[in-house]
DNA sequence: TGTACATCAGTGAACGCGCGTTCACTGATGTAC
DNA sequence: TGTACATCAGTGAACGCGCGTTCACTGATGTAC
């Protein structure tokens, strides 16, 4: 049964994936690892073939959905004109589309307070992420100081994260729509 | 071994406060309940006495702990002069002690995603509190129209909600006080 | 290159443990007469 | 007001269940000669 060194990797990534996904919609505590591992195509004993434990595949996942964070903004960017990068950014992460897939957004406004509880090791990469996205949102305030820049990207990234986690809780859609569109307006319209 | 009515009011009243500063603290699901129950100074088995369920229970202290965020933020404006009011809760709500005390600080911060992730029911009485706090706020903009008040304000506590929450990820003290501070600036320099 | 053997990805059952919930029981409180 | 009985707050043991983790096993892959 033994299986090729790539098909192992391949393997591996798709356990992430998978963790990765259900984390986010469901919860770290409300995942279990049987249930991430069928999800994965495979059975639950494999699981230590490929991670010493299910807080090491946490760690894993949580580096790995900072980086799809980050690439994801970086290519709104990317594909912008000069000055229009953080409208993009914004008007991506701050949708309703943003909102309703869960399993795919954005780590912070999915596991926010989950992250603010774990350990140390954990924290450390979230904010490392964190500090990457703060970063790339600093680069769009091209008519201001860099120190400057970065202060206002770390409130941006805060309302940004805030307001898309709140939507969430409120079920009304016209409400839910309107703390989006308040976020996109005070970032925006300053 | 049955108790007054009094005395009965007042053990579920316990079980609640216990409930709200444990959740808050540790997680919803990371608590259990023969943990909370004798935090409360009971033991398991008469947790049923009072609640229908665990489920019942988190509805509860929901609706308590929005009730004592509004109370709070409702002291702080109220003790202050016109205009000053707004500057007094963000103050209070973007300190490094609000961050650090987690047990007693706002649910939204503390369960943020838990309570994205939870039933409609505990959802409507989150999102209930949210708006009492967002009506509190919008209070403040005194020199605006109240739809633009409301959605300034809808603005400002998702800010002030994702930077605290954001905050307490990061373990650097400087990098995490520099978030409230940006925030606070946000809000109260535009 | 071919052969013999060690390695290890993946299976599926089993482990102990703590979870939410139920239950029989105790005995003071509340109630009906 | 006094008495008899029903109620029910709280105890502590037990329930089934799903959790994270371990283990013996299979058999194809990788490696050493």
């Amino acid at each position: 049964m033994r299986k090729t060194k790539e098909e192992a990797a391949k393997t591996r990534h798709r356990i992430v994936e998978t963790a990765s996904r259900k984390f986010r919609e469901n919860g770290i505590s409300e995942t279990g690892l049987s249930e991430l591992m069928a999800a994965a195509g495979l059975t639950q004993g494999g699981f230590y073939r490929h991670f010493k434990s299910k807080d090491h595949l946490v760690d894993e996942v949580c580096a790995h959905s900072c980086n799809a964070l980050v690439d994801t903004t970086k290519t709104e960017t990317d594909g912008c004109a000069e000055r229009k990068g953080l409208k993009a950014v914004v008007d991506n992460y701050l949708s309703e589309a943003h909102r309703d897939d869960r399993a795919d957004g954005c780590i912070f406004a999915g596991l926010l307070s989950d992250l603010a509880r774990s350990g140390d090791t954990t924290r450390d990469i979230a904010a490392k992420g964190l500090m990457r996205l703060v970063d790339l949102v600093a680069e769009q305030y091209t008519d201001e100081p860099p120190k400057m820049a970065r202060q206002r990207a770390m409130a941006t990234v805060a309302t940004m994260i805030g307001a898309l986690s709140v939507a969430r809780v409120v079920r009304d859609p016209k409400l839910s729509a309107a703390i989006l569109e308040s976020a996109r307006r005070q970032i925006l319209c300053p």
